[in-house]
DNA sequence: ATTAAATTTCGGTGTATAACGAAATGAAAT
DNA sequence: ATTTCATTTCGTTATACACCGAAATTTAAT
């Protein structure tokens, strides 16, 4: 694999927001708007940010009704990407806003969230 | 440690240029003048790679007379540069760009280098 | 079929950054 | 002390991207 490619990983995990994110998904799976709920973006943004996580791997999407369920992709074949992800709970741990995050995603709801 | 500072840390390493700097540097120290002519860039731009990685705790200096050189900072206290640093062999090794840097500094000398 | 709702895509804005050359700094040699 | 040379800092430019709201898309419910 390229460094150009290692690189765009790495970039992936650059932004604070798509940190919260992954640490998110590995407690449950959730949908943009739970999501947008948690993190306090507007769902364009949200959106773009599970988009790169995407991309590079992380996470798979699968569709649900309405609404679309992102999740870590737990069956990935890039090392970077299967030893970062098991290496995150250890990594970040102690950080007020995911411990606040975390807190969230048990009392949010998808039913009775979005269109508000 | 916020998570803003996690992000940075992968930040510095979402660079291609940082990460071949990087392997270099898990051959040898070196100085910047070795380093600008394997990447083939301008001084003053690896100047600023090595100072990224610096910040984020990746590599260290020495002062060496003239020269200033950079090595691998094998003492960090933070898990997630610790880890990263031993990880750096097995994630990127096929890499071309990668291998023909490791083949050059063997034959880089930097009492022949920069003036020129 | 039409409406409603969740998500994605698009256009725009402000900020960050990778790159360069030139100027400034610091150290060593003359 | 002056010059030389390695490195850093600065000013500039071009590109990338995080963010938003609005429009477009897709799916479910009426």
């Amino acid at each position: 694999m390229l460094i150009e490619e290692k690189a765009k990983l790495f970039k992936a995990l650059s932004d604070p927001n798509r940190l919260r994110i992954l640490k998110m998904l590995q407690i449950r799976k959730l949908c943009v708007c739970e999501i947008t709920e948690v993190l306090d973006l507007a769902t364009s943004t949200v959106s773009e940010h599970l988009s790169v996580l995407k991309k590079a791997g992380f996470i798979i999407e699968e569709k649900d009704g309405k609404w679309v369920n992102y999740m870590i992709n737990t069956g990935s074949s890039d090392t970077v990407v299967a030893s970062m992800l098991s290496m995150l709970p250890f990594w970040i741990s102690s950080d007020p806003a995911v411990s606040s995050d975390l807190n969230k995603i048990n009392s949010v709801d998808r039913n009775n969230l979005c269109s508000r």
